[in-house]
DNA sequence: AAGATACGAGACAGAACCGTATCGATTTCT
DNA sequence: AGAAATCGATACGGTTCTGTCTCGTATCTT
C-alpha cells in the first residue's frame, strides 16, 4: 500500500493551516466582541489586525463575519463550575459570585450584551450564543434549584423558570449598569438571600 | 415700540422651521433605534430617507447622530403611570404587567438593550438615558417598595437596590429573550409573587 | 528538487455612510 | 414686492469596510 492512502495520516498537499493563525482570529474576534458592545463593531479588518493576520488568511476559513462570531463563540462556552450540592443556598451564592467577579465569566457578559443587542439584526447569531452557552448555565442553576426543592430547602412549588429569569437577569443587569458604581463585593450574596427570603413580611 | 422688538413675539426673519419635520425625524430615529437593535444601526441617512425629509434639515438642528438620538431620547421619558398606592403587591404587578405588554414600554425596552449595547461606545447616550428614562421608573418602584415596609406589607429590612435589579432585570430579560417564546400571560405576576413569597422553604 | 498550499501584505472595486454644499421652490415677515 | 430662511433633493469628497485578487515568501509531502 502506498504512504498516500493511509486514511488515518492521510493530509491534502502542500502547507497545513497554521493553528496559531486560527486561534489569534478566534482569540481578536472574541475581545472585539466585548470591547465594542456589539457586533456591528467587530469588522473583518478589525480582526485581521489585531490578530496580525492576512485578511485571506480569514476568508480562507470563514465565508464572512457572523460565521466567523459564530465559531468564536463557542470558545465561551467551556469551563463551568460544577456546584458541590451541599446546599442550595452556597451553590447559588458560588454561582453568583463567579458571574459578577469572574475574568471570563466577565467577557462572557459582555459577549452577551453585544449579542442581545444585535438580536433582531443577527437572530442566527442569539440563538446559537443562547443555546450553546446560556442555556447550559440556566441547566446548572435550574439543576441546583431542583435538588433545593428535594430536599426542602426551596419551596416545593417553586417557580423555576421565573426564578432562573429572577437570577440571571438581576445579576447581568447589574453588571452591566456602569452608571451605577463598583459591585459591592456582597453583591451576590444579597441578591441570593433576597430572592430566598423574599421581600413580603412574615 | 416697534413689533419686531417685542420679546414674546420675536421670530427671526424668513420662512420658520417646520415642526412638523422635527417630529418625523424623531419618530424616525426612535423606531430605527428600536428596529436595528443598535446604534449603529441609525444612520442619518436612513433617518432622513425614513422621516421623508432631506440630510439638510437633520443637520440644521443636530450637529451628528448622537445629539439626535440623545434628543429623541427624550421623546420616551413622557408618560408613567402613578401607583395606586392601596398595596405594594398591586402596584408593582401593575408596574411589571404594563413594563411586559405596553405597547410604548415594549418600544423603550428594544431601545433600552440598543443602547445598553453600544454603552462602551456611546457613553453620553447611556448616561442621558439612564438619568432620563431608567432612573425616574427606578424611582417610581422606589417608592413602592419604601410605602410597603411602612406599612408593614414588605420586610422592615428589605434591600431596596437589589429588589431593584431582581425586579427589572428579571421581566427585561425575559422580555428580550425570543427565542423562549411569547410571555405568558401572568408572567408579571408570577415574578412580583415569586419575589415576595421568597423561594427558600418556610 | 518539485509541486502544492498557506502565509502576511496590500491593491482593488464597490457599497454605505458622513458632513458639506448647491439647487430651485416654498413660506414667512416687512 | 422683496428679503430671509427653510424645504427636499441631490452631488460631492472622504472614510470605512467588504470580499476578491495578486504579490513574494514559507512550509509541507513526495
Amino acid at each position: 500500500m502506498a504512504q498516500t492512502s493511509d486514511r488515518l495520516t492521510a493530509r491534502p498537499p502542500g502547507r497545513p493551516r497554521s493553528e496559531r493563525a486560527a486561534r489569534a482570529i478566534i482569540d481578536a474576534t472574541i475581545d472585539l466582541l466585548a470591547e465594542e458592545g456589539g457586533v456591528a463593531g467587530v469588522s473583518i479588518e478589525a480582526v485581521a489586525a489585531r490578530a496580525g493576520v492576512g485578511k485571506t488568511t480569514i476568508y480562507r476559513r470563514w465565508p464572512n463575519k457572523e460565521a466567523l462570531i459564530i465559531d468564536a463563540l463557542a470558545d465561551l462556552k467551556e469551563p463551568f463550575p460544577e456546584p458541590r450540592g451541599e446546599s442550595a443556598r452556597d451553590d447559588l451564592v458560588a454561582i453568583a459570585r463567579a458571574f459578577v467577579t469572574d475574568r471570563a465569566d466577565k467577557k462572557r457578559l459582555e459577549c452577551y450584551w453585544s449579542i442581545v443587542g444585535g438580536a433582531e439584526r443577527y437572530p442566527q447569531l442569539m440563538s446559537r450564543f443562547t443555546r450553546e452557552v446560556i442555556e447550559p448555565r440556566r441547566d446548572v442553576i435550574r439543576t441546583v434549584l431542583r435538588r433545593g426543592m428535594d430536599t426542602g430547602e426551596l419551596r416545593p412549588d417553586l417557580d423555576v423558570e421565573v426564578t432562573l429569569w429572577l437570577i440571571m437577569g438581576g445579576l447581568a443587569h447589574r453588571a452591566r449598569s456602569v452608571g451605577a458604581g463598583p459591585i459591592p463585593g456582597d453583591f451576590a450574596e444579597r441578591v441570593i438571600d433576597t430572592l430566598l427570603a423574599g421581600i413580603a413580611a412574615r
